[in-house]
RNA sequence: AGAGUUGGCGAGGUGGUUGCAGAUUUGUCCUAGAGGCAGAUUUGAGGAAAGUCCGGACUCCCGAAAGACCAUACUUGCUGGAUAAUUCCCAGUGCGAGCGAUCGCGAGGAUAGUGCCACAGAAAAAUACCGCCUUUUCAAUGAGCAAUAAACAGCAACAACUGAUAAUUGAUUAGGUAAGGGUGCAAAGGUGCGGUAAGAGCGCACCAGCAGUAUCGAGAGGUGCUGGCUCGGUAAACCCCAGUAGGGAGCAAGGUCGAAGGGAUUAGGGUUGGUCUUUUUCCCAUCCCGACCAAGGAGAACCGCAUGAGGUGUUUGGUAACAAGCAUCCUAGAUAGAUAACUACCCUCGGAUUAUAAAUCACGAUAAUCUGAGAACAGAAUCCGGCUUACGUUUCAACUCUCUUG
RNA sequence: GGGUCAUUAGCUCAACUGGAUAGAGCAACGCCCUUCUAAGGCGUAGGUUUCAGGUUCGAGUCCUGAAUGGCCUG
């Protein structure tokens, strides 16, 4: 369940500049990094909100594990995708404990870090 | 029925909803682009995609192409075949393991040369410690009449002659020997008989090895005969022989995205680890001709990038690997890296209950209902051929051994 | 993705050309010294040489396969 390429991170300086000045929120399996969007450029409309996924080899040796967790996660951040906010950059990295997790427990914890964060409407 | 060997098929199927990527296509928007947005159709991981252990294709660099010799590299190493190529594959030979089906093998040369074989042992490749035998000299021993023979005995007596050119032991000189001893992973072909001073392939028989020869085979080799007897192991030590190979880097190769080059000449220069030969005219060189300011932008952009030593079926040739012909099919192409979540039916397997035939009971069979599971190893990254490793359940074929019944 | 190197005691490293019982420092433990600790001295234990096969009389060393870890590369 992939996303839409417009709501992909995709820059190595984009990653950077979040893990660097991007509030952060932990839950027992996953850790959120979150930039607010920069704007006041020019413009119109913010950009809508990007994300990306980091899961290190420590978390499992295998790369079918790996891409599962990640399919997994994209497909939560998909079903929300019309109640996050825009201008949001935001990285998930999953911790070596998640080898364990179902598609619901990723539901719940993210859902959870998204609220703390405040990136979702109507909370 | 049990135990086993070898090889194969398969890796649940058909749909739906929400989504991702590619291709084709329709509409629409404007900044008019291999653009954005929306829709439709369709396709979307593996037998190992893995490890990166080999072999190639492809690309660039060392100007290019071809060749000779040398060097270098290669664990390439029984024979023949097959292939684009290989260390893979097929068929055979030899050796080894197994009752057998079958499986395994780095399987050239130690008689080209050099090295190594610790400790032990005399000696680790051609030596001699103990031992055995012959011999020189000396000494001792005791039997003996007598061993430095001026003696003694035999004969009636004396001389002559004869008896003693002997034996054993120790040391020593000169040799012979490799049977035996002990050491060791390994000791100079093995066992037996003869033979000899003692011994020894010194001779003979059998066995093993080597050489020669005959014969069978395409060959590795097989079989037979003859011969003299003989030569340790190690080449996954250096090496020798034979064979193969231009070297190096790897798709993160390499190329494209405005901007200059073209033609002629051959007298000269430039060549991959070295030397050299031939061809070419690639670059330099020389000469001639020609061009001149103009917008966008360099991004993990685009090409490379999937029609290929391709797949499937079939026919022919071949024991086979494989080859050839014909027909047919097009089947992933991402780049922070595309496959997930839920669900319907069918199928397969497991469990439970009930029923049926049968029946003393049990096991088992069939049907229906309910319920559970569909898993293991694992994710394309330029592409192919192999190898290796990982892998749950089910299943098919051929063959072997043992037991039981007939 | 591609390339390349390594693995020996708890840690850092030795062990030559295959030869025996695999060593050294630090750390650990015990004793001495000191009022006590540190330092110092003496001693002790700790090894499937990453794993599995093979060659060899003999393997940490040579060969093959596997596992694990590191480094380089736009």
């Amino acid at each position: 369940m992939g996303l839409p390429k417009s709501h992909r991170l995709r820059d190595r300086g984009d990653y950077r500049a979040v893990y660097a000045q991007g509030i952060r929120r932990y839950s027992p399996h996953l850790t959120l990094f979150a930039l607010a969007y920069r704007e006041t450029k020019s413009t119109d409309s913010t950009p809508a909100s990007s994300f990306g996924i980091s899961i290190s080899k420590k978390v499992s040796k295998k790369a079918v594990v790996r891409n599962r967790i990640k399919r997994q996660i994209k497909g939560v951040i998909r079903s929300h995708l019309q109640e996050i906010k825009a201008g949001w950059q935001i990285v998930i990295v999953v911790r070596p404990k998640a080898i364990e997790c179902k598609y619901e427990h990723f539901l719940r914890e993210l859902e959870e870090l998204l609220k703390q964060a405040k990136i979702i409407n109507g909370y």
